[in-house]
DNA sequence: TTGAAAGCGCTAACAT
DNA sequence: ATGTTAGCGCTTTCAA
């Protein structure tokens, strides 16, 4: 209200363009210094609860917002975080990026995206890092599961945090799904639709992420007493065109499946187009699962069930930790690095049904079960 | 090398964990002041062309940077900005967000991104923005195009730039490439081919740029003479689903044609799946073509050829253009509004060819040829 | 538990 | 054409 009240006394106050209230305004105000409203904003401890009160009530009453720049100025110097960038999926950037940003905002952190090219070695990678007085690294998908790339990465001297990685490793910090477990609901959602011939198109097995999902797969058959057919398996290397293929072989089998569940959603699209080209309804004649919930996912019709990383809210988690392991070297006391198992969403759209039974061709939009998943 | 010597005078430096050389560091070894250094630093015109010589060579020798932290904190105050975000493509999203971070960093501007819900008002909008303390706001595609939208932000005293817009307005700074000629660039294309029958699936008549690439289409097609055929025109709603029903029609007609050009990749994937699905190769039997170049055209097979928005350029000049804007203003100087036409290209893939000739299956991929275009 | 003083690195506004 | 002075808003260090 009359917040100028406060301002009277400065010495030349008021003027400026854009900025608001400052922590000398809301010292004024509350009566107290300078001091203790930094105090009071950084949540120190040293503040008798009723002084900390009344200043809240008087930052909340101005409209107080700290200065990040005067802020990083002063010495909790803000940490610079590159986010590597190699995975190709521009949807997983962008979700990935949303999240980053929005942590890197509250943190006060800079973060700078850098492009990795794999053909340049990581000396090159570093000695950029190390020009753009980079701290930490955030490391999102298939570049964090290269162990002895992450492994560079930490003997250069840059903290580093893992998102999305499959390959477990207990020396770096990382945030993610269980795609063992998250396999296994989806197998385990088709069988309780009353499915018990389900075509499987893998990742290629130079991916650890395949045999994870592999493997969930194969447990929730088990589940049913149901052994794994080679003739239900199949193999592509996540693009879409190598689904084409993938899935004209599970088709071509003898006693063609009810339902295919491939390993990324880009598969899943071709094993519809397959589907299609043959004059099978999806999901009335076969239903077809995906992993990942990409774009893809809800671009081709019909939209299809999946499994839903919670990319954004991982990005967040990640750029957290790192910022954490940043300060904390920074003050000379590593901390433990933390593991963060996310949990995933089985997304069920229009892409499957129970088995024969007619179509049923209801898309049953975006309605989302949650799944609880926890790693390690 | 011994960067230390200039250190040694400073009352207690060095031992800074992070930050690097200072602009006393550099005035101390170029025997200047820091005030020279600065505007040395910030391009200024009244420096000895001499001593500004001498001043760059030392700040490559010791590798300083400006500390943007206290440059904000010193005046030269940040603007913010704010990246609306409605458009649901994610890679387009993901693009931008490049092109908007590299630009943001180098003009040291603080960006937030700000989903849009068009249920809430502009009213709500502007009040959140207002909190944030937002100078300038960053509108791409879409949302842009809205002009009462667009002037009830203006009125609201923010300060805008269109991104990818393609209603033309003069009195908000744009950036952009020229629909209607690159539409036109690509059916010269397909006709260059040898394609004379070229089926075109429309965008919804509700959206500007639909007509906008239409017509590019039939001034393309008027130039050897052609006739638009209304057989050879039919309409979706940039869906991949619509694009399904608008290539069937498309293929029903009587004397099928031997090319489609989708007016965006969505559509255009949804076509060859349709072709596919009557058994036609693609592109063999039938070329198909989008627009956008987003993730689509490059995952589906044959990979589509298409046309190609620099993105995150345009995001760059956009964010360049706000930020001018802001600055002007602020000094009480508005500036003319700007508008910046970018040069597109055509993205010749694997889905298109001569007409009934046979495949030609090698991919031609990724070879792209430049193609200029000026706006307006 | 609180406050006072000093200064982070830079740049306006005034000297010179 | 260059230098001086003063402070941006915050936090550190040290004192009360």
């Amino acid at each position: 209200m009359n917040l100028d009240a406060g301002r009277q006394k400065g010495k030349r106050t008021a003027q400026r363009g854009g900025s608001g209230p400052t922590v000398a305004d809301v010292a004024r105000v509350a009566g107290v210094s300078p001091m203790t409203v930094s105090r009071v904003v950084n949540g120190e401890v040293r503040v008798a609860s009723e002084t900390r009160a009344r200043v809240k009530q008087v930052i909340a009453q101005l409209n107080y917002v700290p200065n990040l720049a005067a802020r990083s100025l002063a010495g909790r110097g803000q940490c610079r975080l590159a986010l590597l960038h190699d995975n190709p999926s521009a949807a997983f950037m962008s979700e990935l990026l949303m999240g980053c940003l929005e942590q890197v905002r509250t943190s006060d952190a800079q973060l700078l995206i850098e492009p990795y090219d794999p053909a340049e070695g990581v000396e090159i990678l570093c000695g950029r890092l190390r020009q753009h007085r980079t701290d930490g690294v955030l490391l999102p998908a298939l570049l964090c599961d290269k162990l002895d790339f992450v492994d560079a990465l930490q003997n250069a001297g840059f903290a580093v945090a893992r998102i999305a990685a499959t390959q477990a490793c207990a020396a770096v910090p990382s945030v993610g799904i269980d795609d063992e477990a998250a396999s296994y609901a989806m197998t385990r959602h088709l069988i309780g639709l009353g499915h018990r011939r389900i075509g499987y198109i893998a990742g290629p097995s130079s991916q650890y992420v395949s045999s994870l999902r592999l493997s969930g797969h194969t447990r929730a058959l088990a589940t049913v007493g149901l052994e794994p057919d080679p003739a239900c398996l199949s193999r592509g290397d996540f693009t879409y065109r190598s689904g084409l293929a993938a899935a004209e072989a599970l088709l071509d089998a003898p006693e063609r499946p009810t339902a295919i569940i491939a390993s990324n959603d880009d598969m899943a699209a071709a094993a519809i187009a397959v589907a299609h080209r043959r004059h099978l309804d999806v999901p009335g004649d076969l239903s077809v699962c995906g992993f990942d919930d990409s774009a893809m996912a809800r671009t081709v019709w019909p939209e299809i069930t999946t499994i839903r990383q919670p990319v954004a809210a991982m990005a967040e988690q990640a750029t957290t930790l790192l910022v954490e392991q940043v300060e904390a070297t920074r003050r000379g006391m590593p901390v433990p690095a933390r593991q963060v198992p996310l949990d995933f969403e089985l997304v069920v759209r229009g892409s499957d049904g129970p088995p024969t039974a007619r179509p049923c061709h209801a898309i049953a939009d975006d309605s989302t079960h949650k799944s609880g998943s926890m790693g390690e």
